[in-house]
DNA sequence: GCCGTTTGCGCAAACGATTGATCAGGCGTT
DNA sequence: AACGCCTGATCAATCGTTTGCGCAAACGGC
């Protein structure tokens, strides 16, 4: 691995002239045959800054981290690119971690920033995750941004939970559902919460009735969205339809829905708030409510770096594009 | 951010001393009683050693990359374990990057190892790389190892995907089928070829047939699953069963069965190799030749280990486990 | 009591890059 | 001729850690 020395002294100039040059720090003056003779030498060597040095001299790595429950979730694709093309389009490159290992007492802030291995952190907290005791875990004025669940003390992006809830039910009683189920998320995670009072908004606007006893709080994953239907359908008035908080646990709503013998959308209409590849391989191929994932990966960046630079915590909510309808084969009027 | 002098300060002794006790020097000669009063001392100040100045002094990261086509595929969720876990049982942090930014020239190569961020990568070429053009970009004994796919000049470990394939298409002998497709990788792809003539072994060895037009090269996404199906059922006498040389094209074989009114398995029997938390989940589930990947993530960064430490290059095989059947519902008897 | 050895610890030089301060000439002005 | 200024480039300190070496003081053997 070349040096500046080296370039320094192919070149035939000291090493400061080189950095200058390379670095393009426009107060150096040097002669145009110099940055030639400089810039050739470096390329003939294969120059490449060390990174050790530049971030020990700098205090700064350009490393951002992006830190999600779990990296082969196809919901992550589109955050992770969000994330990824803001961070280049900085100068920065992202480092993606799983959050399993985050789980005692946070020694992966002390690993990632307690170290200086990163700026700054995005990470999205597990469903589970008690916001206070993340609080107490980062320290004080911490470069980290929250997805989808504001902490104390740091800086946060959402999307528009409520919404997407409210649109997926607004096209279900479109479509003449009466009796909609919903499959949610945790009880005491925030984005379940929203996406619960979007789809009760949804209904009340509707004048239909707020059957409690059509919501469910188990969870996102796939078994979660199949006790959900199971729990759903037992009733003595099961639902028509069902809206699932995520695209996973749809997947789930379907496979209880085909395991009970009830034909999707023939007897019984499903809506998934999110959108992924998966969505569109599932029997049938899922209607969706898609989220601005790209974006709120996007936004997360910029607020980490916002943050970074010294700017004051911010709390923002990715509002454009708007959650939309992706009409596919999963949801139809009501039979009868 | 405390440093080694904040330390020393605190506990009234030298840098140099902090440093030794810290790192557990074993040739360092100190007395007990200092070691315990600068742990003390850097307990209070809360001090982690810095990334930076660490990485410059020692030329090592203690960094690891792993590099895969696609993050968010369900079967990388496994090799990313082994990986991970080997990593840090090696005092190692793992860093994962996706490949799609590799494309132009190889400059994530010059990033990652050019800039000394990494101390080695654990890379899965796409299937379409071509291995001389990669080996080109990869300089001399970089500390490289690929996966499933060797090229020259660097370490690979691969998994016994010839076994694999012969064990699924044992299977679906084994049930009464004498039609079997293969609905294969890329046909540039080496593990595409090893599980293709693994499944020609297999039928040789029962006496069947080999008919060239029920192997298909399409490629191991979804859709390429789809349209490898559609190949073989448009054949004058298509199979009563398909090998899908991967369970992403093994979810687009059940789609287009399904698009065209087939039943699994009672019109066709499917059988996938690898296993992945989707397989579980589609509609039949199903049966699968689970692939050691795990055990392929752990053994990766052990050549990979081997070779930073300046060991020779060398090619290895997962043997251990053996892949295995998972029965379960997408595979059975010939109807008829 | 002298000398060699051990113990306990500090000094200072790297590692590679950045950057404010400095310096040697050349040139124009008074 | 003395002076100041601009240009073009170098010097040297710095970031935080590690580590070979040196240096006292204590110690043990005779």
């Amino acid at each position: 691995m070349a040096k500046l020395s080296d370039v320094a002294a192919r070149a035939g100039v000291s090493v400061s002239a080189v950095s200058r040059v390379l670095s393009g720090d426009p107060s150096a003056r040097l002669s145009e045959a110099t940055r030639e003779r400089v810039r050739k030498a470096a390329g003939e060597v294969g120059y490449h800054p060390n990174f050790a040095g530049r971030a020990l001299k700098l205090a700064r790595t350009d490393v951002l981290a992006l830190i999600v429950p779990d990296v082969t979730n196809s919901l992550f694709a589109e955050l992770t690119r969000g994330v990824e093309d803001e961070a280049v389009a900085r100068g920065c490159v992202m480092l993606l971690a799983r959050s399993e290992d985050m789980q005692p007492g946070g020694s992966m802030f002390d690993r990632l920033l307690g170290e200086g291995r990163v700026d700054g952190i995005v990470l999205q907290p597990r469903d589970d995750t008690d916001p206070e005791e993340l609080a107490q875990s980062v320290g004080e004025r911490a470069p980290l941004v929250t997805i989808h669940q504001p902490i104390p003390g740091a800086s946060s992006v959402v999307v528009p939970d409520a919404l997407a809830a409210r649109r997926a039910t607004e096209h279900l009683i479109a479509l003449g559902h009466r009796r909609i189920g919903f499959a949610g998320g945790l009880a005491g995670s925030p984005t379940a919460r929203r996406r619960a009072a979007g789809h009760l908004e949804a209904l009340e606007e509707a004048g239909l009735e707020q059957d409690p006893h059509l919501v469910t709080w188990r969870g996102y994953r796939e078994q979660d969205g199949r006790a959900s239907t199971a729990e759903l359908l037992a009733l003595p008035e099961p639902p028509t339809a069902i809206v699932a908080a995520n695209v996973n646990a749809a997947v789930g709503v379907l496979a209880q829905a085909r395991a009970q013998g009830l034909a999707v959308p023939d007897a019984l209409s499903v809506v998934a708030i999110h959108d992924a590849w998966t969505a569109g391989h599932t029997w049938p191929p899922l209607t969706c409510v898609r989220m601005p994932l790209y974006e709120l990966g996007r936004t997360a960046v910029a607020a980490l770096a916002h943050v970074i630079d010294g700017g004051a915590i911010e709390h923002r909510s990715v509002e454009d594009p708007e959650p939309v309808l992706i009409r596919r084969e999963s949801a139809a009027a009501p039979r009868g």
